[in-house]
DNA sequence: TGAATTAACTTGTAAATACAAGTTTGGACG
DNA sequence: CGTCCAAACTTGTATTTACAAGTTAATTCA
């Protein structure tokens, strides 16, 4: 499964690691092969194999130790929602069903809940606009609010995210990557709507998310609110 | 201000443009000298300035963009409490006011609220204690309470802990230094206590975040919990 | 046998170099 | 005067080399 076209090798080496430790070649207490070995194995020097540990590490997949080697932490628990990934390689596809509760469909911006200003282009053009009930282990979990501005998105209203990456179909058809964002937490109540479809009760606490996603096309941002439930599925990071 | 003995290059060269950032000598929308130009002011070469500059990026103080430059975004808003610093640090002396509510003592370990399993030498040894409220602009923003080991650490329960960093205690004074850490963040309601020191009312909602952060000691962590009321200061990260 | 030392690993930091790719600027040419 | 294009920047990626510092294991010597 090719990703992109010219994905950099430190990328490459990145997601060849993190999938054998996903999938299990390398398990919780492992030691990965040293630097010099990957550099062998991947036909590349030490700096590539080290740029693709950094990413690892921050990820919490493995941690090093001076003199010793890369310690396997196992697929980080939690949610790590904190990093680059969206939710769906976050949590790994298994446990996670995607529901789509409002089809994608084009809009004004609803800029009531929205922590970031919009840029003027982005106001002008419409808005696509979809919501998502993420369940894990039969559990809902996550209760996705995603908007972004409709631009050269051709056919995007119509496509079936049922139990699809939005960053996967964002890469494969449109050669948009997600570069970077950023993010506000905050604790708020649940309101009825969020409450019903995160089957909790009134007053019940929710972790409410907002994202500023940046991409690799100039200008083009995704904006995305999360309600989580942090109750079962604690949001996760390292640093 | 000496931080340390032998502090790395480019952490040097992190702190001194992070510092000038902070203080305003780099402003919001400047360009950064380029960097083949800071590596020449710093002495040194690129690979050393671009891992500085990348910690600035993974902090949300500059943004990087290829063919342009270093843009400065300023001092990251918000709470950066998601990244290595401390609460002193993430938020600037200036307006953080620090009260300490149970001075540094040592008792046994309470591991009712801990997110993370204690080592057997850490339960032998004594744990030292204490709680801390932080006041943002007059304002209750944070109650800490911070856990660790009694290894090594003598006459620290007879410190003053007002208005200083732990952080800064611990590397001047035992030359402990933060590498890392882990922590989980969940929407909790404050409890009785918490509703007393953050000044909220009852059924408030509370950033609950459980922190295990490891040091440059071996096998000397450090527990922190801290309960943020996120309504005026959102907790902010980049990625 | 047992303890200390050494050698052979590991990762951490750093320099020097090269080229690719994106942006800006200014000059040549119509 | 305006347009196009090339040169001179910028950051991004990659290689090669070197040494420092921490860990482990084998070897040597008492």
């Amino acid at each position: 499964m090719r990703l992109s076209k010219n994905l950099p090798q430190y990328k490459v080496v990145y997601e060849i690691i993190r999938k054998h430790i996903s999938d299990g070649v390398y398990q919780k207490g492992d030691i990965l092969p040293s630097e010099n070995e990957l550099c062998a194995v991947h036909q590349t020097t030490r700096p590539t194999i080290r740029k693709a540990l950094d990413r690892l590490v921050h990820e919490g997949y493995i941690k090093k130790k001076q003199g010793k080697g890369s310690i396997v932490m196992g697929v980080p628990q939690g949610v790590g929602i904190l990093s680059l990934s969206g939710t769906t390689s976050a949590v790994g596809q298994e446990n996670l069903i995607t529901e789509i509760i409002v089809k994608p469909e084009i809009r004004q911006w609803d800029t009531s809940n929205l922590a970031y200003p919009l840029l003027n282009n982005e106001e002008e053009f419409g808005c696509i606009y979809f919501e998502r009930l993420r369940i894990m282990n039969k559990q809902p979990v996550f209760y996705d609010i995603t908007m972004m501005p409709n631009i050269n998105l051709r056919r995007f209203i119509s496509r079936n995210l049922e139990n699809k990456s939005l960053f996967n179909i964002l890469r494969t058809m449109y050669d948009i990557e997600i570069t970077g964002g950023e993010q506000r937490l905050m604790a708020i109540l649940a309101d009825k709507k969020i409450q019903e479809y995160l089957n909790v009760k009134e007053g019940h606490p929710i972790l409410h998310i907002n994202r500023k996603l940046e991409t690799s096309r100039e200008g083009f941002f995704l904006y995305s609110q999360v309600y989580c439930n942090s109750e079962k599925y604690a949001i996760f990071g390292t640093f």
